[in-house]
DNA sequence: GAATGTATGTTCTGGTAAGAACATAAAATA
DNA sequence: TATTTTATGTTCTTACCAGAACATACATTC
């Protein structure tokens, strides 16, 4: 229970680094939303917020800078006027074509060495400890 | 390592909400320094923020936080100026010794569900983890 | 088809969060 | 001992975080 926390603050951390260090200006909740979006035509906020687990109060501000960056548009979606569809611009498809590989790469470099039979058992567990509540 | 983070992330809504209606009127972090030091006779700042993982310029503001709600004081050593002793007052000492029982309780109720077996190897995994970085 | 309920997103608030710059004090070393 | 290095804590900045209140817009129910 300490332990879960100091994993997650541990990976948590060396993810921020990585992100920092790439020189690619993004904040690891900026990050996680390019890295969903990409590849895709775009995704509603809720369904950004359903996979990065950032909440909606949240992820409106996060949108805000990368909009401001010029990485990523929204526009509203005819048909249903709740809903509004936030998109990678040429820019923001830029930096996931280039960021999304490499940092993958950078986290897998670590998570490799702990073995296919740990890594197995590690998220069987984890995705049992988040049944839990 | 998405597992990581979900895992967390549901712990760590559930350790909040469990705060939250226990009517302490505590935060995560405030609730962390005080079971911290609870049952100490003080700590410093250095020491407050290796357990609790709250970096230092974080730890400055919740212990302000705390010292306005009359939960905690500071002094500074005689013999070391560097350092700052953080206590609980008695009136912190009487929310420790009410809701430090009461929470660890709300969330063993949780781990226990995940038997002996599991625990132990959730454990190791994830201290495993957090050695990889 | 009007009243009620649900879904989606924004805004607002208080409180972290990490890192950098700073101030001070202690320790090490030249 | 004077200088430099390290330790400790505060302050500042930018961003995130969850939750609550809000505004719209769609869906239900009668």
């Amino acid at each position: 229970m300490q332990e879960l926390a100091g994993a997650y603050q541990a990976f948590s951390l060396y993810d921020a680094e990585g992100l920092r260090k790439s020189g690619s200006g993004l904040t690891p909740s900026q990050a996680r939303v390019i890295f969903t979006i990409g590849g895709t035509e775009g995704m509603t906020c809720k369904d950004i917020g359903d996979i990065t687990l950032i909440t909606k109060g949240t992820l409106t501000g996060v949108i805000d800078r990368l909009e401001e960056k010029g990485l990523v548009e929204r526009w509203s979606v005819e048909g249903d006027g709740r809903k509004t569809i936030v998109a990678l611009t040429r820019r923001g498809a830029r930096i996931y074509d280039r960021e999304f590989p490499r940092h993958v790469e950078f986290l897998k470099s670590k998570f490799d060495k702990l073995g296919a039979g740990d890594r197995k058992q590690a998220t069987e567990l984890l995705q049992k400890i988040r049944g839990l509540f």
